[in-house]
DNA sequence: CTATTTGCAAATAATTTGCAGTGCG
DNA sequence: CGCACTGCAAATTATTTGCAAATAG
């Protein structure tokens, strides 16, 4: 279940040094909540974190295992699977589809390619388990929050309205 | 933003006779809120399709919603955006790769496909807006629970359990 | 008629926030 | 040694549940 150590210190580092780089601050819950994330390959839940990193220090709270995954999220030394879907989204078309999504707003929007239907899944894959179906997501900005920072431009610095509302 | 009435209508039947089928009452409730839902191309949220449906129906509440949108996923009739993601999970991979995932227990893995990096992307997803990358996400039954569901095998019937703890 | 389904209000679960104390750089 | 960071407890948001009244078939 674990990632190779080698691995394991090989983000650990690169973790470091764009900590380091970014001017945030290198606590012992960040070093252990991160290593708990790159050293396991479950692709785990702030609650997992929560207990593993309490493992070896028993007083974190979770709060702070959350604020530490957004801000490291934010740094771009983290990713979400998928994009954090905050709720629940429904989809009425049962053709099998494709996805795109705006990372900004969180437009999601169908699309149809035979082409895509028809993947080709590397073998390996079959370790995991049985394939039932595949498909992809397309990840971009769309036309409106494109339209919308350009009308912003240099206006003001949107940063922290931005990690509001989306990730 | 809407889908064209005649798919919307051509969904629509399909659903009544699913319903019927499957033995479920058509409530005006459930008519309205499948109607919201088939034509809508936004993958609206619970309280989106609340919404939408209380304008012709004010006094619906939004467990019924909820409730409804389940029964149409049991049934077969809905999906939802991606599986329900019910807690947000955290990825230390920064490369370019894919995902697997059980749609039994919910496990996730990586895996890497240099063809699968460089995916065709029909050009028509470009009305959408940019395009910043793109993923597969493969579904499966992954090896522990296709092993689990063969010990049960014909011992008890395992539906209402699965509900929960998947989808 | 009568089992389903609904609306209401209260319960959960995941995540977030305000605040005062703590420790990294 | 100051300001970023933390722990705590209370707040919020999405979703679920128990129960009595309403209704589809």
């Amino acid at each position: 279940m674990e990632i190779e150590e080698a691995e394991v210190e090989r983000r650990f580092e690169q973790f470091k040094e764009a900590a380091r780089s970014a001017g945030v601050k290198l606590t012992h819950q960040r070093l252990e909540i991160f290593r708990a994330v790159a050293s396991s390959e479950e692709h785990p839940g702030a609650e997992d974190i929560y207990q593993t990193v309490r493992e070896s220090m028993p007083t974190i709270s979770l709060d702070t295992v959350y604020r530490t995954l957004w801000l490291f999220i934010d740094l771009g030394l983290l990713k979400k699977f998928g994009q954090r879907e905050e709720r629940a989204r429904f989809d009425a078309n049962l053709a099998h589809h494709h996805h795109y999504r705006c990372v900004k707003c969180g437009m999601i929007r169908d699309f149809e390619s035979a082409e895509l239907n028809d993947l080709p899944i590397p073998a390996s894959v079959n370790r995991f388990g049985d394939i039932v179906s595949a498909q992809v997501e397309v990840q971009g900005i769309c036309a409106d929050c494109a339209q919308k920072s350009n009308d912003v431009q240099m206006t003001s610095d949107s940063r922290t309205e931005e990690r509001d509302k989306i990730d």
